[in-house]
DNA sequence: TTAGCATTGTGAAGGAATTCACAAGCTTCT
DNA sequence: AGAAGCTTGTGAATTCCTTCACAATGCTAA
């Protein structure tokens, strides 16, 4: 298979969030312009990033809504429960343990781990929180499939090395440091200041002084 | 001046980072080889990006890490502090009230909001929550500049209309829908569950069937 | 059954971002 | 002062991504 670039996954992922508005409201076939509309591209785009994974279209008519759907689906691998640990339980990995978003879509927490003591053994929205001395144990024993890293930036990259090591092969970073793990890791960085500091280039820049 | 692409930001937001790292360990210069290394790219890479903007470094030496700290925070616009509202004050909201990053890096919060009338009057960690409907007033009068929305799905787009209206310029989305702002505001969208469907097609597609 | 219309799928063109490669310039050593 | 050794800054080459443009095809209506 030809490597797909991750944008083009981007917006598979968006194209799917439309697919199943309309799957909702009853409408039977959508075409690439309609699609492109919504996701702020281009029908040219959207039927390129679907012409890497088959032709689902009819020409004249467009796409069967809830076919389409299911091929996306399949494309990104929902069509499985994965399994997900949190580690760290400050705020924000308090958050996404109880975000909805996650389970609607097939992600399936199945443990939030952090280090410190007062911690492990309360528990949170549903969550008893683990002690982290027992990751590499449980990680084999659950299958664990991804993990979501929400600890501090000085304890990062030393956790996600005992996460790897122990045979998980996917990582969401919240830590705002950049993690070096072995190519064939998936892993994805989220960083708020980072994004806001992107905001911040926009507005600083924005006086209007092209040249 | 040119167009500054998306991605270069991004690196000098982390190139940033690795020297606010280096300042503190005293270090008083760097090559771009080594911030490359640290930052996962390439020399080249890192020349170019700083090379948009002017020529920092010394050959034969490379580049005064203060120096060129100091200009990066200023091309990033983080000289000065921005203010910013967080409307939604669910779990992800309340968790970037309290988010330390933020003010670290100049970003202050200067009120969070709710629509909920049950919340509005109550404190989270310092701040008193905000009743939706005084936004347009509140806006006006503490000049905010960006606006963080954590709102549910079906609320967001009527939301940003209202912050848009309101005149912010920035706004960064949580919530899980592609939001239509007009060219000159600034928009970042933070998306879990796209992020984590990246890590599924990876996972999904790890079976090593390259042709 | 044929004409007319709509929309896909895709090579080819165009544009953007990254990498290459090397002259230019600074520092240090002798 | 000259030579040797680094490292920058940047055009040129390359690679990657997006957009164009149109033949191929299916649907509808007469």
């Amino acid at each position: 298979m030809k490597r797909i670039a991750e944008s083009t996954v981007r917006r598979l992922s968006l194209y799917l969030r439309f697919l199943e508005d309309f799957e909702e409201r009853g409408l039977a076939t959508i075409s690439s312009d309609e699609l492109a509309a919504r996701g702020g591209t281009t029908s040219a785009q959207v039927r390129k990033d679907l012409s890497f994974f088959g032709s689902f279209g009819k020409r004249g008519l467009g796409y069967a809504v809830p076919e389409l759907a299911a091929r996306l689906r399949d494309i990104l691998g929902l069509g499985r429960e994965w399994k997900v640990i949190i580690i760290g339980a400050g705020k924000i990995g308090s958050a996404l343990a109880q975000y909805r978003g996650f389970t609607q879509r097939g992600f399936h927490v199945v443990g939030v781990y952090d280090s410190d003591p007062t911690k492990v053994g309360k528990r949170i929205d549903g969550f008893t929180i683990r002690d982290l001395a027992t990751l590499e144990k449980d990680v084999a024993r659950d299958e664990v499939d991804i993990a979501v890293l929400t600890v501090p930036a000085d304890a990062a990259q030393q956790v996600v090395t005992r996460v790897v090591k122990s045979g998980i092969g996917a990582v969401m970073n919240f830590a705002p440091v950049q993690l070096q793990v072995p190519d064939h890791i998936a892993l994805k960085n989220v960083n708020m200041a980072m994004e806001l500091e992107g905001l911040s280039f926009a507005l600083a820049n924005r006086t209007g002084l092209d040249e």
